[in-house]
RNA sequence: GCCCCCGUAGCUCAGGGGAUAGAGCAGCGGUUUCCUAAACCGCGAGUCGCAGGUUCGAAUCCUGCCGGGGGCGCCA
């Protein structure tokens, strides 16, 4: 019996009660009873505090109402042991042949088990990363490059539909300074004030002059278009592999270009303007962001006649909008929260109600340390590091989890020679070499004959308390898978791994699969190998989610 | 001055109003003729920053304060 079963058994004893004239309920039925694992053992498999939440309205007090659902309770198949405890908590057993049968459900179900539809009908784009195209993906995109495309396996776990976006940069002020820099690097002249440095730069330059080997005899103005259009598209290919070489690859690479080229800026200022929220001042044209509760209004059209970052952040929302998306999400690091307000207010004037239509996620800061001193330098950007130098330090699988199993509300420093070590204080490693044992569980089950052939299943078999804990561990999976996207907090399903890892090592050093020595093979061992592969299915199924891979040896 | 995030064991951090606040690491002591010891077991370790409030019940929600981090352009 899974956890949601559980839920609605217990609810059916409610709702049953109530039919019965047992109890009374000014509101009816809760739509849902929750139901946890309570951290003593002695507390039940299962308990729930559906009773304290409901005794008010029930006009009762706890214990007698939770008296009245254990009664119907204590008749139900599956269930073992009801309990009321303490102030009024229902404490629940169960059987082990029902707790049992979770192993066979998890296999059979195999990748889809953790898939729900909890979301389903909501069409979200994610838009993360967006790393101006000045430059390589450096360690304050990376954090969201990490948890933003988790967040999006987990999202579309959940049922819904999700389109990953890149917004590339690719016009403006910023681009104008990359050009010149890269035009004057290629003459052999210093970096203008203002402008990039970094060995990548040389980089850059050196292949725009490659690819258009007369570029420096043509007149400065010519010369400078060049140098912007192939630095930026060599910039941007760099970023799309460095990102693509890290797991994450968009369904979508946006360029501002085409909103300023479709007219989309005029379009969506305009339609500001003629809904009366802007007006004019000191040669600017204002939007009037305070009245939807900014702090203070923004420019629209600077004096000088050119939009500001606001007006093409207006269109580009609308554009996402007009392409059918109910919610847009933005993820960004915590230096712009201050950007909420105003882009809150965007949304609120052109008539959306932000609350359901807008969500902006802060990430917090990321620093890299080494030997406990912050890493400043990388190798290819000057004073910044870069994705590829995280890779090169850590790999994959130890970047993509280290940033993914922490909270982005908290700002972390991640010790660079911890993530690189292969030793079980590395917390991917302990969840990798879990399910890298779990598989050569099954490979020496295999060698003395134990596969997973139904027959030979017998869930009531699978009574040791430790059996217990990783079944009622397994049965957590959905309700974490859906909570973490619900709430998008990735590092729930990191922490779940780490909570998994140890509760299988646990029953594998009590639990054996395959017999010791000479003794035959029972139906205790054929049922084993079930929960030993319904426990590699759910760390496959959440590292999965992580985008971290799931290694069948170490 | 205003805004956002954080403050929980020596360290790094979990902890969606519930029972005796947890994990990993570090420290100390153990476990292998038997599926990977990259594992497991045991021990010690806490004023959940402080003060109020809401609640039957607060680490969790609210307010204020203290401490740390980050931000407050007609830059993007």
């Amino acid at each position: 019996m899974t956890p949601e079963q559980l839920s609605t058994v217990v609810r059916d004893a409610l709702a049953s009660a109530v039919d019965a004239g047992e109890v009374a309920l000014a509101d009816g039925l809760p739509d849902e009873v929750r139901i946890e694992r309570p951290r003593a053992r002695a507390h039940g498999d299962y308990a729930t505090n559906v009773a304290l939440q409901l005794a008010g309205r029930a006009g009762t007090n706890p214990r007698v109402l939770a008296e009245t659902l254990a009664s119907r309770l204590r008749g139900v198949d599956g269930i073992d042991a009801v309990d009321v405890a303490g102030p009024g908590f229902l404490n629940l057993s169960l059987a082990a042949s029902a707790q049992g049968r979770l192993a066979r459900a998890v296999v059979d179900a195999g990748p889809a088990y953790g898939l729900s539809g909890a979301l389903s009908g909501q069409r979200l784009n994610l838009e993360f990363v967006s790393a101006n195209p000045t430059g390589p993906v450096h360690i304050g995109h990376v954090r969201w490059a990490a948890v933003g495309d988790a967040l999006g396996r987990l999202l579309e776990a959940s049922g819904a539909r999700v389109t990953r976006e890149y917004y590339f940069n690719d016009a403006g002020g910023q681009i104008d300074r990359f050009a010149a820099t890269v035009y004057a690097v290629a003459r052999g002249e210093p970096v203008p004030a203002g402008g990039y440095t970094g060995a990548y730069i040389n980089d850059i330059a050196r292949q725009v002059v490659e690819r258009v080997p007369d570029v420096l005899d043509k007149p400065p103005d010519e010369a400078l278009e060049v140098f912007r259009d192939e630095g930026v598209e060599l910039m941007f290919v760099e970023i799309r592999s460095s990102l693509a070489g890290f797991g994450v690859v968009f369904d979508v690479y946006f360029n501002e270009r085409d909103l300023h080229a479709r007219g989309e800026v005029d379009e969506a200022i305009g339609r500001l303007s003629g809904q009366g929220h802007t007006y004019e001042s000191d040669g600017a044209l204002w939007l009037r962001t305070t009245d939807f509760g900014d702090d203070k209004d923004r420019v629209l059209i600077k004096s000088d006649g050119t939009p500001t970052y606001i007006s093409v952040d207006a269109a580009y929302y609308l554009d996402k909008r007009g392409r059918g998306f109910d919610r847009v999400v933005i993820m960004l690091g915590s230096d712009h929260h201050g950007y909420i307000g105003r882009y809150r207010a965007l949304a609120a004037a052109f008539g959306d109600n932000p609350d359901e239509t807008l969500e902006i996620l802060i990430g917090q800061l990321v620093r890299l340390v080494r030997d406990g001193q912050p890493v400043r330098l990388g190798k290819r950007s000057g004073n910044l590091i870069t994705l590829a130098d995280l890779v090169d330090a850590v790999g994959v699988d130890a970047g993509r989890y280290a940033l993914a199993r922490y909270s982005v509300d908290s700002a972390i420093d991640l010790d660079l020679g911890l993530w690189a070590r292969r030793t079980n204080d590395n917390p991917v490693f302990y969840v990798q070499y879990a399910h890298a044992r779990t598989c050569n569980v099954t490979r020496n089950a295999a060698d003395v004959g134990i596969t997973l052939d139904a027959t030979g299943f017998a869930p009531q078999l699978l009574d040791h308390p430790r059996e217990s804990d990783l079944l009622g561990v397994l049965g957590e999976f959905p309700r974490v898978v859906t909570t973490a996207a619900e709430l998008r907090e990735v590092h729930r399903v990191a922490r779940y791994l780490e909570d998994l890892a140890g509760t299988y090592h646990r029953w594998y050093d009590t639990c054996r699969v395959v017999p010791p020595g000479d003794e035959a093979v029972s139906d205790l061992n054929r049922t084993r190998l079930w929960l030993n592969e319904a426990t590699r299915t759910v760390l496959a199924n959440g590292l999965g989610l992580l985008g971290v891979s799931a290694p069948a040896r170490m």
